[in-house]
DNA sequence: AGCTTGACTTTGA
DNA sequence: GTCAAAGCCAAGC
């Protein structure tokens, strides 16, 4: 099977447990690539036209919504996490340590 | 074939 | 603790 790193990505992203979120380095570790982190986003930009990605649940390493500004409109990340039950405050979740969810860690046999 | 861009991460000062 | 710079891989042109 020879998919294209996008269509992992997005694999991936969708095994993401609601009210929980993952940084694009621990995606990108759990696809074998941790350097590519920077592919996860990029490939998080074509999700808006493949099909339904949880890209709201993937944020930077340090918590924060990065990536807010690539939705229909920034405040769509802030609701969506915000009704899942993560607390986000100015574009950063609060509880980040505790609703980070390492999908290398949960899905080690993912593979 | 090469060059540019990017929703990142890590390291060094 | 902060700030700046380099590195990284893949897609698009």
């Amino acid at each position: 099977m020879e998919k294209d790193f996008f269509q992992a990505v997005f694999d991936l992203a969708r095994l993401i447990p609601q009210g929980r979120v993952t940084s694009y380095g621990a995606i990108a570790k759990a696809l074998g690539t941790p350097k590519s982190a920077r592919m996860v986003g990029y490939a998080m930009n074509a999700s808006h036209q493949i099909s339904d990605i949880p890209a709201h649940r993937v944020v930077n390493r340090n918590g924060l919504l990065t990536g807010k500004h690539h939705f229909n409109y920034p405040k769509e990340m802030e609701e969506k996490l915000l009704k899942e039950g993560i607390l986000v405050q100015d574009d950063q979740i609060l509880d980040f340590e505790k609703v980070f969810w390492d999908p290398s860690t949960e899905l080690t046999n993912f593979f």
